[in-house]
DNA sequence: AATGAATGAGCGTTCATTCAT
DNA sequence: CATGAATGAACGCTCATTCAT
């Protein structure tokens, strides 16, 4: 074990400086400093910028499907997980907040190959939430509807109240950005069983 | 009338170079080549990227604006409203994916008075449409709330349903987009009179 | 006979322009602006930038030579001869400033072509003054010395009293350049007080 | 110590285009190419180009300077002073005909602050000179005059004699300088046979 | 003949990437 | 290995020159 992982200082760097500059914005130079290594030391363990974004993309995802899968219980309700997810991920928001706001300066990479990495990615948490949106559809918990749609739609909307928003105003708290989450996907996706009494 | 406006060609050719790369990612090399122009000639309508930006995104910004405010009825309610306006802002989606792409751009754009450019735009937004919230809150046809996150989260909704699903799959259909736009805004914000019948 | 000269138009233009500028520092768009004819105007008497310059240039130095024929009178001394020349000369002071100051700013053009034209012509000033100065070395009115040399500080005394000397204080009067002009040339400096009272 | 110096490199490359072209005919690909680095290797020892022609101005007046007062004795009579002062300048001519040539190009450079520097470094230089002359004034070494516009004539006559005469010949030998710049300040033209004993 | 809109070569500057140490 | 000095392609922008009108 070496005294200090170069490797994992190279990878904090980057994240913090995309996270706060963006892709283009965030020079080698920059990432070097932060992370209080060499400029050539980036290049030893990464081919080149683009790969450097890339991990730093997918070490997100896992990450936020690690504590998604960890939290999730098929045997209680969508609502009482997505609260639960919830709550759990926004522990770590500062930490996703990098993540989020990448994935919101879409269209704005270097290469159309980061670009496409950047859409692989959301694809891919797009694609395990849709996966259970569509299992409590099954279950009738929630109405009928596109879950592509729907899981585009909860990712988006959390990365507008934990990231985007805090451009307009001061960062929303925990439990405000819950609230919201819940009043815009809960109340509008509950299964109408018995609510709404007409039509 | 001349045989080809050019500063249109220009307009148009950066509107789509700018919602397809994005603004750092658009060079005007490229902006003159789409257009058919020389770089130079671009230089004789604005006087630099930044401002060709701000113009396109100002152009965007107004039309939507006289579009809202000519289909908005203080008389009627906020959904029917809300359905009517998203009527016909879809009407231009094409136009608009553009402006909404670039705001979605967030913080990634090359000089501080870009970005401020950008944020400032967005707020008019925001508030032009907070204000018509804060309205029918009033009026106690949507749920006392906090009318600022609401604008934009229905902002976000519409420029993910819009411009970003894209990424995803082909293009939402007009009549989907006013669907989910309903499900997430209409039945999760309606006046809960009578809804929920158990909880 | 045209209602305006446009040619002399853009001469003017161009030499108060060159003058107030430089070389480089002129641009075409600016001196159509001040002779308030169309840019493509300027190309129909003139091939190109340089060529401007260089007619520019020529009249100025066809005036100068001009008045000092006009003015030298063989039959009398040198320094007679340098006084009323002088007079002459400093009578239109602003007209060759300009040409002074474009005659200093040595070096400084965009082709080498301009640069030799440039040269060329302080050529022949110092060749016409060189040959003055030969005749009354001849006469043996002035010391016996290198009369290149000689007509070229003249010149460069000439320039950097009327031109030069404008950055670093309000411009000298007439009066004053010509009795610094006769102080260098004809007198030097050291003070008379009984020092080397002979040689 | 690296086998070649590229700061130096770039240094001696910068003086030679200054001083060969101006400020606004050097590109920095020249620079490069004479210094044979690669482009950006200059704005990794300037700033820009203002700087780097910042720097070579102040390195050769400090020089200058340096030398001037190393040399001059108080207790000496002017003309011996002017007499060492310029053998010993004449000793770095090559090096100063860089300056010196730039000096001459006054006004024609790219930036409002570029031109003030220079203009500063020259106020310097006269200030100096101007009190010296001063000095000898008060000693009554020389004729009470405008000390200020001997200076100034001192220095375009050290650069007429230096550099701008190069154009028109080949260079003055060292000797035929000084003894040109002792006829013009010490003794003037006028030939001693006799001439106008009175006035 | 006179124009000025259009042009593109060329500028100063940045920064991802390489490679000698 | 780790480094950072060195690099040059690519950027935004200027302006002398051209040419359709």
């Amino acid at each position: 074990m070496p005294a200090v992982d170069r490797r994992k200082q190279v990878l904090e760097a980057a994240a913090k400086s995309f996270a706060l500059f963006g892709y283009k914005a965030t020079t080698m130079d920059q990432v070097a400093k932060i992370a209080n290594v060499g400029k050539g030391t980036i290049y030893t363990f990464f081919t080149n910028k683009e790969e450097l974004f890339d991990e730093i993309l997918h070490a997100a995802i896992l990450e936020m499907k690690r504590i998604a899968e960890h939290i999730l219980r098929e045997d209680q309700d969508f609502f009482d997980n997505l609260y639960r997810v919830l709550d759990a991920l926004l522990e770590f928001r500062d930490e996703h907040a990098l993540f989020i706001k990448l994935s919101q300066e879409q269209r704005e990479f270097g290469t159309p190959k980061a670009n496409d990495s950047l859409t692989k990615v959301e694809n891919v948490i797009v694609g395990y939430v849709q996966k259970v949106v569509d299992n409590f559809i099954r279950k009738g918990e929630i109405k009928p509807c596109d879950s592509q749609v729907v899981a585009f739609v909860m990712l988006k909307l959390y990365a507008a109240l934990t990231a985007d928003f805090n451009n307009l105003r001061e960062p929303l708290h925990k439990d405000q950005i819950k609230e919201y989450m819940m009043l815009f996907l809960a109340d509008g996706l509950r299964s109408s069983a018995g609510t709404k009494s007409s039509e």
